[in-house]
Formats: structure tokens, sequence, C-alpha cells
DNA sequence: CACAAAATGGAAAGTTCGTTCGAATCAGGC
DNA sequence: GCCTGATTCGAACGAACTTTCCATTTTGTG
């Protein structure tokens, strides 16, 4: 063991402990250090006989590695190259946690604290909302609005302020939009006149309102093309869209934040503006190479 | 064990056989399928006790899981978890920097640029919010609506899913509440038959709907309590509000966020809830000192 | 209400894995 | 060329993990 107050806690300090102290390895434990950084993925999922192999040591070359670097062993510092693949993730649902704890600590009296409390935990939404959002998913959803004749709009309780501003953005963009929002209880026979040239948008968290995944499931197994928001990938609202975003924002004293979904609504709108945009452009200016 | 021939080879499979099939697993195997979707990192990295203790199933559960879906024991499913690691991960790192890259470039084509500008823009109202609010407005609101024998709600055009949702959350509480949708024209007629004792609650923005503001001028004339959303000081809403919020949100893409709206409106709900618990349970306890 | 089938619990067996430690090998100095 | 110290090898041990199997509970049905 080189000295004895260390143990790299983070992987940025192990690799700068390992490139500092390189020239003054052993032969072997040098290869190792060559493969612990430039293959840490490796590092992180394999098994010291497998990475023994790789590298052409002995497992026990391993375990001295890590002890040249502090650790106990091989297990221990294999947690910092676990650590380093996850990055940040874990986070969430800690931090929403803590904004829920906060609030009911804080919140009987001053109802200032929990808009505070609220706002936070909204935006950590949004900030993950960033992270989580499929990219082509994204893309796709967008063609296939631009490309439906009529949309159908759905989304019943909390889900549905977000189908409303939904249609509301579609019809502000000239779309044939129409929110089925069971006045006069003709979902049903509203939902059985879609075409497949038409697209059914469906919102819906838990508990899934049975009336908003049955339309669902009707229309998709008509091969009728649908979007759907939704909290997570087990929801009946994700097996049956044709693209799906889940939007996880979890409680916080029994209410959920939406915001979340409402902005991932309005990007969906604002995309679609900026997507029929350049087609008009590109159809003015004739075809496109 | 389900099938013979199967046994999905790549994560994305993986997860459409887990969401086709969702519906037909018993209770814990559901269970261990959302953990799976919404936490795959864990399943890459974690062991079968540990993933066993946060799902809260016995470790045999994750044997069977996997055998459900023609892998030959846990090991055997979780190299698809570790696979997705690796091959997801590098993305990470040149992601952020895509981000930044195609944000400066191409802001106009890219809906994730535009997601991610507009996700930015609603943080932004977000911490705005926090410090346009006055806390005695807020108050008084709360007070207000805790009051108030019937709460009648209205909205049109980009506020109606604010209203909306202030209408599904006052229900959620057990409010008398009604939300003035203007189906069947009746609006004035409705607002006409609102008493003292009862509360109009209402959002505008420019321009302000005229009925909007008609309802609350007249609501307000007869001396009935208005709580009214708006955006600026000088707006009709604001005048004519016995209380009343500025929530002035910059438009971007000729679209508004209105996330801070949704969380002004979701703080009001929650700061209610907690404001009649206190007092149910003050009824409760006798008087408090 | 009893019965069969399915689902779950839990402990024990079996396997893999990490770790230890003495022997073997190598490098450089007298 | 031998000796010393560092390095590496590799078998054996012990711990941790996965898997199996059967008892128990739950669920649905006649």
């Amino acid at each position: 063991m080189a000295s004895d107050i260390e143990a790299p806690a983070s992987f940025d300090s192990l690799r700068h402990n390992v490139q500092a102290r390189y020239d003054g390895l052993s032969p072997h434990l040098q290869r190792l250090a060559r493969l612990a950084l430039e293959d840490p993925n490796s590092f992180a999922l394999e098994t010291v006989t497998s990475l023994a192999q790789t590298a052409e040591v002995q497992p026990s070359t391993l375990i001295r590695f890590a002890k040249e670097f502090g650790y106990s062993g091989f297990s221990d510092m294999q947690k910092i190259f676990k650590l380093r693949l996850i990055e940040g993730a874990p986070a969430y649902r800690e931090q929403i946690h803590q904004h829920r704890t906060r609030l009911e600590a804080a919140a009987e009296r001053d109802p200032m604290a929990i808009l505070q409390e609220f706002t936070d935990a909204s935006i950590l939404c949004l900030e993950r909302l960033k992270d989580t959002v499929d990219p082509a998913a994204l893309a796709r959803a967008i063609e296939m609005i631009a490309a439906a004749d009529t949309i159908y709009v759905i989304g019943q309780r909390r889900a549905f302020p977000i189908a409303a501003y939904i249609a509301y953005g579609l019809a502000r963009l000239e779309h044939r939009t129409q929110l089925l929002d069971f006045v006069g209880g003709m979902v049903p026979q509203q939902a059985a006149t879609l075409r497949p040239t038409d697209l059914l948008i469906a919102v819906a968290f838990a508990e899934y309102t049975p009336a908003v995944v049955e339309t669902v499931r009707d229309v998709h197994i008509r091969n009728i093309p649908t979007l759907t928001i939704t909290d997570v990938p087990t929801s009946p609202l994700a097996q049956h869209g044709t693209v799906y975003f889940c939007v996880d924002d979890a409680d916080i004293h029994r209410f959920r934040p939406i915001a979340g979904s409402i902005s991932l609504a309005q990007s969906l709108i604002i995309g679609l503006g900026y997507y029929k945009d350049a087609r008009k452009e590109d159809r003015g200016h004739g075809l496109k190479a």
C-alpha cells in the first residue's frame, strides 16, 4: 500500500491519482492503470477474473492495484466506477423526498413556504424532463401531428388541463382539433369515428382513468396512430402509444407537479409550429435537394 | 416460464416485451417490471438481494422474473442491463456538448433544442414567481377560498387549462366547485346566480377574453368576492380582483410558458389543503391558544 | 365453504467471485 | 554468479451471490 490516508471517493479524483502516480507504478499496475482509464465501463461491470484476462494479469494483481490507491479491495474500488456510470441519476427521487418532508414541516402555517417548496419541486421536474425525453420520440411526435388529418385530444382529472392546453395550441396553429371532454357522454362514439389518417393524443397518469385507457386501447388496436403522455413505461398508455412520453413527477403531498407535462406539451406545440413553417418555406421555394 | 423461444437480446426488445406482457403478470412481477423500466441502472449494477430489498420482494421473485422473460436466471438477464449501460453511457457527456452546440447553432429546427429552451424559460418563470407573489395575498386567497360556499372558476383560451386545474384541485379537496366552460352558452346566467357567500376565481392574460373580463366585472360590482390570476397589474382582472396575482411570463416563440401560473394554482390548492387540515384539527382538539 | 391453482415466502444448496498468502520469478547490485 | 528485494503467479480459502425447492399464503372457482 502506498500511503494510508487516501482512497478517492469520486472517479475524477481517482483518475488524477492514477495519472499522477502512473510513472512510479510497476509494469502490471501500469497496464491496469491504462485499462482503468481507457475502459472504465468494464471496470464497473465486469468481474475481477474477466478483467484479469483482458489485461493478461492475475486476478490478485487487480486487488493489489485497488489497495495501491487506498481501497480495502477491488469491490471497494469498483463502487467508484459504478457510481460514475449512473452519475446524478439517483439524486432526483431523494431530492423530491426532501422537498416533500420540508414542505410538510414548514407548511401548516406559512403558505409562502408551500409556494417555495412547490416551485422548487416543479423546477426539478423540468430539469429532469430535459434528460428523460427521447429526442427521436419528440421528432417523430411532431411529424405524426403534422401528418394527421384531424387530431383528437383526451385527458381527464389531473391530465385534463394538459389535454386542454394541447387542444388550444393545436387550434392556434390551425389544426383540425377536437378535445374529447366527455360532455354529452359521446366519447366512445366519437372515438369510433377516427380514421387511420387521424391521430389520438391521450394524457393520463396513475391511476389511469379507465375511460381514457379504453379509448386509447380501442383506437390503437384499430391501427390508428396514438401519441400518449403518461408517467411510467409500464402504464397502459405507454403500451398503447405509437409514440409515448413518460413524465414521472413524484407527488408532493397528494398533488403532483404538472409543470413538466405542461412544458412538454408546449414544446410539442412550438416544435410543431416551426416544423410547419419550415415545410411551408420548402414548398414556397420549390423542391429541395 | 411463459414460452420457450424468446429471451430478448437487447434492452429495447426487453422493454417492449415487458410492456406488452405487463398486464398479464402477477402483482410482484409487475412491481419488478416497473422497477426494471424506471430504474434500469440499478438492475445493471446491484445484486439480487439489494434489488429485492428496494422492491420489497423475495430474491427468488427476481429469478422468477428473469425466467418469465426467457432468461436462464437473473445473471443472464442482467447482462442486457449492463449492455444498455455501456452503450448508452458514452452518450451522456457528448449529449451535454450536443445540447450546447445545437442550441447555439440550429435552435429553430431541432425540437430538442426548443424543449431545452422552453423548459429553461419555464424555470425562469418559476424562479420569478417565488419573488413576485405577495405572501399576504396568498394567505388571504386561501382564506377566501376556504370561506366560500360555492366556487366558480372561469378562464378561456390559454388560461382555460389553469382554470380547469383549479376546478380539479378544489373538487379533490371536496369543495363545491363549478367550472364555467361556456358549453351551452349560459355563462352570463350562471354568473348572475352567484351570491356574496360564493367566490369567483378568474384567470386571463392579454388579450383578456372579453367574456371573462365582463363576468369578473359584473360579479365584482355586485360585491361578490373575486380572486384573479392575470399578467400585469394594469389588467382589468387585477382591477376587479378582491385579491389578485400577477404572473407575467414573457412569451417565447409566440407561446407563453404557463408553468408559472399552473404552479401558483397548485400551490394555492396545496396551501388550502393544509389550511383545511389545520382547521379540522383545531376543531377536533378544541380552541387553540 | 371447500378445493385447486397460482403466487409468494424463506431457508438451504450450489456456484461464482473476491481475497489471501506462500511459492516462483525477475531485476539489479555487490 | 549469487544474493536481496520487489514483483508476479496461482492455488486455496472464505465470503457473497445466485439459484433451487418446498412450505405457506393467496386467489379464483365449483
